[in-house]
DNA sequence: TTTT
DNA sequence: TTTT
């Protein structure tokens, strides 16, 4: 028997992810991602900002690793896990996380670039030059995650 | 600025819904949902199962007191909402859960009676005898929410 | 560079599937797919109901062949697809379909016997006699689509 | 009886909206949209594009006016509808529409600015010089269609 | 007909 | 802790 598990959220990563690398060389990269959503209350403009704890396992973490930094528009699809745990004084802790499944980068063109390439920064540059045009997103599924060349 | 924030889940009730009538004439009801999934591993078939907070506020959640309960099967939709919290003990908690905005029955008809209903049971019959046919669903928005007779 | 394009159904098949088998072994099945909306309008209740033409392919349509079958509740995620063609007249025609990357059986448990199952019939009574307990769902995805038994 | 239609799509706008006004002071905008999707065949990079006829009313229809244009980065909510018409020989044909229920805009602040605003060109240029950082969204839904300034 |  |  089973049901259906699944969040889809648009937001900006609120840091890089962090990296980890467990046992029998599985990568697990994790990172907090703000989706805000904004209404007027009495005639003022109010921002409601939630975070959520997102947590990426595998060949999509290396992926993570690689093209997702503090700042990035993302969209993301996964399933709610909530993981209990006890803190350093002993009491019971939950934990909700967003295990994802899949993302697609949001963005400019520019943003994709990996953080070490060198190109980057003139690309950058022309990016801001060609205006609305160089918005564009790239998309990294569990499949596609042992991909070298992404896009 | 906006982004986006949604959650999609098919499960079962864990629990009756509890109500609560806040200020202002506010109801506010919640219950526990699982979502299953299956899979298998070393060759055993192996189910887990994930429970999620549900919160349903004003008139959904007074449609979801009347015809929400234990153990019915429901497609909801809604988003995440953490909120922390300090436990007797003076501790800081979190919670995450999943702030309904519409849901839909699903299984059989006659899962969609109220409680109350007298014709509840003989209708009952009627569905088991009618094979696989009379399974439906009913839906419920935050629009609908009013309506006396939703189905 | 790519986008999001997504669907996310809840429905009653039409028929049964009807399974093709082209060339290199690949497996299609198709089914219309009816989910059924219902409002009130002047008063009266009214139910206006939309079909969808489902494709599956590979794993999942061996899946589907077996498992779905008309009248049977299903939750299905996928993609849309346009597809033109040229009818017997030479008219150019367009088709949108569904195609799904995975389904979830939503119903009575007993819905998910295979169809040639000998005790799929007296599980139907068991059924019905237990009440809404015996809902349930059984999940299959691309991955999970070569599994033999999948639940 | 009801069941769950439902799309979600992130894509690029092919063209302006077009708006009409019908009887009653209904408006209604339509656009085509493009979700492109790129995966590796035989060591290339194949980028494969899919169309949607996007549908807009009331409310949503003006802020579509007023802010969706050709080009730009859209996150979009809706259900499916097929329908059937004749065309000018008389042959039945069929259109799928997504009907939008809320958008939410992606890409930069400078895209969220109506098309006549005068400072929208200064700010441009603004956002040029800002680098990642100017990536935003803004969000539609049918309760804040009537709002005047929406962000 | 978009975008990269 | 993001973004606007």
């Amino acid at each position: 028997m089973s049901g259906v598990n699944r969040v889809i959220l648009v937001g900006h990563l609120g840091k890089d992810p962090e990296v980890r690398h467990l046992d029998g060389n599985v990568t697990v990269a994790s990172f907090p991602l703000a989706t805000s959503e904004s209404y007027n209350k009495d005639g003022k403009r109010i921002e409601q900002t939630e975070w959520h704890n997102i947590v990426m396992w595998r060949g999509l973490a290396d992926v993570a690793a690689k093209y997702l930094h503090k700042g990035k528009l993302v969209y993301i699809e996964g399933k709610l896990r909530t993981r209990s745990f006890e803190d350093k004084e002993g009491h019971k802790k939950y934990s909700t996380e967003v295990v994802a499944e899949n993302f697609t980068l949001l963005g400019r063109k520019s943003d994709f670039e990996g953080p070490t390439t060198p190109a980057s920064s003139s690309n950058n540059n022309e990016v801001s030059e060609e205006g609305p045009k160089d918005l564009g997103t790239g998309k990294f599924g569990l499949d596609e995650a042992e991909n070298d060349l992404p896009f």
